[in-house]
Formats: C-alpha cells, sequence, structure tokens
DNA sequence: CGAATAGTGTCTGTGAGACATTATCTT
DNA sequence: AAGATAATGTCTCACAGACACTATTCG
C-alpha cells in the first residue's frame, strides 16, 4: 500500500538578505490571495511547490523568487525546514526554508519598490505571518554564525569590490568594527579574493581603491576561513 | 483556493550513529513492506508523517526510532532536507532527515542485534537504497564538522565517562590523533565537561582515571567549543 | 600643502602544539 | 619495584589584535 498516510502541505519559504544604505535587510512580500491566511499582511516569499514543475525544493525557491522579484540570486542554501500541524491555519504543513543572498545598491533587477515587495531592515521587520519571525531569526543566525569563517557575505554586495567595501559588509553583518591589517590578512590567508581589473577613485578624496572578486573557489564553497575577532 | 496543488510524499529519514568497537557506526534497517520499493535492502530507518500523530517532523523521527529500536536517543537533530521528483519511485518526495547520536558499547536499549536491525561501520556501508548514500555521507560531513568545535561527539558515549574516552571519540570523529594537554586545555577552557562522583578504576593496570560528564550547558547547546588541532 | 582614504609594517600577548615530567594505580 | 595509564607542567613558535606608519589621490 504506497502513501496510505494523509499527505502535508509542503511549501518553501525563502529570505532574502541584501545590504542596503549599510543596513542588513529582508525582503517582505505582501500576501495577495484572499482565499489564504494573513491576506494582506507582509511576510517573507514563499509558496506552494509544484510537482509537476519543481525539480526539487530548491528549484521551487528559485521560481517563487523569479515570480515575485523576477531578479538575480547570487547566493541559495537551504536554511532549515520547520514543520507542524500548528504553524500553518491551513493544516499541518512542511516549508523548507532557503536563504539567498543578493547584492545591494545597485540595482540588479531585484525592483526593490516593485508594488506589493518592500526591503525592511532586519532588525525592524514587524509582525510576521506564520513562523516567519522564527524563520528569519534562524536565517540571521546563519548568516552572522557564516560571517565568522566564510566567504558568505560577499554575496551582500557586487562582484567586484574594494577591501573597504568586503569589510564593511562583514562589520554590518557581524556587528563589530574590524581592524583592517588582520582582515586583510585573514583573508588573503585564504585565497578568498582575487584582483579585477582597472582601478576605480573614491567618491571624494583619498587614495583610490584596488578592485577585487572572488576568488573561483570561493565562489563554490566556503571554506573555514575564519574572519571574527574577539568581541 | 487553498492547497489546490499535488501534495508531495513527506518522509522521515533518521541517520543513527554510534561508537561500537573503537568504529563509528550507522545503524540499518531492512525494508519489509512487499509493497514499498527497495524490500529486503538494508537501509536508514524512515517512514511517512503520521500528521494525525505526530507534532512535527521531529516528533515523527523520534516515533521512527522508537518503533524500529526501542531505544533511548542520547542526541537529535535536523540534518537536511533532500526532495525531488526522482529521489523515490513512489513520486515526487521530501524527506526531512535527522541526525541522532546515541552512545555505544555498552547495551542502552537500542538492540543492535534485533531482526532486520543491525550495526554497519560507516565507511562499510554497501549499496544504499533511494539517496541514502548521499544522506549518510552529509551526516558524517556534519558529525565531523561539529566535532571541530563543539561537545557532539560526547554523545556517542556513555554519559559518564573519563578523558581518554572522551578524547577517543574525538579521534575517532576526526580521524587523527590528539595531544592530551592540548585537548584537555580546550575543553576546559569552555566549561564543556564537570567532574562526577566517585573513581573508576582502569581495566588492567595503571592509575584509575577520573570520572566526567557534559556540563548542563554542554548538554543543551553547542557553543563554539575549538577542539581540532591541524592536519 | 593638508585632508582623506588606501594600504603596509611592526610589536606584543596569547595560546596551540609538542613533549617532558610527575602521580597513582596493578601485579 | 616495574610497568602501565592518568594527569600536569613547560617550552616555543605562530599569529591575532593593536596601532603606527607610508602611499596616493583630491582640492
Amino acid at each position: 500500500m504506497t502513501a496510505p498516510y494523509i499527505r502535508p502541505i509542503v511549501t518553501v519559504d525563502v529570505v532574502v538578505l541584501t545590504l542596503r544604505a549599510g543596513q542588513l535587510q529582508v525582503l517582505e512580500v505582501q500576501r495577495q490571495d484572499a482565499a489564504e491566511p494573513f491576506c494582506g499582511a507582509w511576510g517573507l516569499p514563499g509558496g506552494y511547490v509544484h510537482v509537476e514543475e519543481d525539480d526539487d525544493t530548491a528549484s521551487a525557491a528559485r521560481r517563487v523568487l523569479r515570480g515575485k522579484t523576477g531578479g538575480h540570486v547570487g547566493h541559495l542554501e537551504q536554511l532549515y525546514t520547520f514543520s507542524g500541524a500548528g504553524r500553518d491555519p491551513r493544516g499541518w504543513s512542511v516549508s523548507v526554508v532557503y536563504l539567498a543572498l543578493v547584492q545591494g545598491d545597485d540595482g540588479m533587477g531585484l525592483r526593490p519598490d516593485q508594488a506589493g515587495v518592500r526591503w525592511v531592515n532586519v532588525d525592524e521587520a514587524g509582525e510576521l505571518p506564520f513562523d516567519h519571525a522564527a524563520i528569519l531569526a534562524k536565517a540571521l543566525d546563519r548568516v552572522r554564525g557564516k560571517a565568522a569563517y566564510s566567504s558568505l557575505p560577499a554575496f551582500l554586495i557586487a562582484p567586484v569590490f574594494t577591501w573597504s567595501e568586503l569589510m564593511g559588509v562583514y562589520e554590518v553583518v557581524l556587528g563589530q568594527t574590524l581592524d583592517a591589517s588582520t582582515f586583510r590578512r585573514k583573508v588573503e590567508a585564504q585565497m578568498m579574493i582575487v584582483p579585477a581589473h582597472g582601478q576605480r577613485r573614491h567618491t571624494g578624496a583619498g587614495r583610490p581603491a584596488g578592485l577585487y572578486r572572488l576568488s573561483t573557489d570561493a565562489l563554490h564553497d566556503f571554506g573555514r576561513v575564519v574572519l571574527s575577532e574577539r568581541a
């Protein structure tokens, strides 16, 4: 007897983070369907898995992002799976949650001002539907934890960046200031970045900064790079 | 229109690890139901989520372990969620996989010789059904990764242990020898263990070793304990 | 020139790793 | 006492953190 059991609802949700105006921000979408719970509320993008269309939950997550933001996603990883009888009024549900990082502050197609879509500072997200508050908290734990030992925060900025910009994103994510010399030493030791072409001058005064991009290794896996400093 | 989509199959699978005879071993069960795929094959314990009975997937995992091993589980954590159209012949499926660690070598109820249940060295698991080989590989990655910075491997041995036993389990999991002095310094710095009562004499000769157990903190969360050494 | 930002050099304390030494048991 | 294992002490070198210093641009 194959699958005699009642099947739970299966959805994917995505925590999309970026860096805008020096702040870590999360993407919220306004729930539109009047037949579904929390209609009108702002929550994390998500939706049902479509078994005819999606290869797996990761591709379902990409489809959700395509549909709701139309933009390009720099990094996507599975975060955690939330489940239970109580988390969704529609019934016993499983939500496979993904974490997406996209570059901020210079229009990469994510249409931040599109109707029904908005960016919110991660510490200013209001009342979120379902268990989205717990999901967001877990995503922040993950990003902050990985920031201490991986190149992951680099996906929050443009693919070509200066040392200042790279260190700045780590400082925002980790919530502490870093020492430029120590930061460079650690990043260089891990061969996490390589020089890019050209030079860019700073906005006002000062010596122009060299440009860099993530190394091929850093783009594909996140080695045990230790970047955190003492509290 | 609530849930107009075809719902995937939702199962849980559990990678149960222990330490027996100085080896890291995984629990396999023989698949019994002739109506289900891979009947007769040895694979990871798992089963359908029962929405009437299970609070969430973690409780489904505990139920699966109760039913198939009857034993006590020292540590249970979510590992990863595997999904897709191709991984299960019964159809598009989602499997929420858990990692369980149990103490080995001194009968704690897990009935290792029960019919249809067996322990296998993790590097000698044969042909596994579904994507269980990939699941096991991911579990080993997780355990080895966490061994470098947490008290997690301690759940593979008895709750009261000696320094030798604790260091031994780390050596087996990490696959390298450790220095006793350095190991003690790091573990003590993290206040991971506390003395237990009594003294235990060694099997043959030598000074008897003091007994210890995990501290309350280490039992509940896995702090950033750094225990690995250089390769 | 001075201001501003980029980037490098150097000192020092901590602690990991290695290994020597002491302690306490069995036979 | 000899042998075995437990437990602790000590040395050294690498490196993280701190900060001073040099470099290169703009106005």
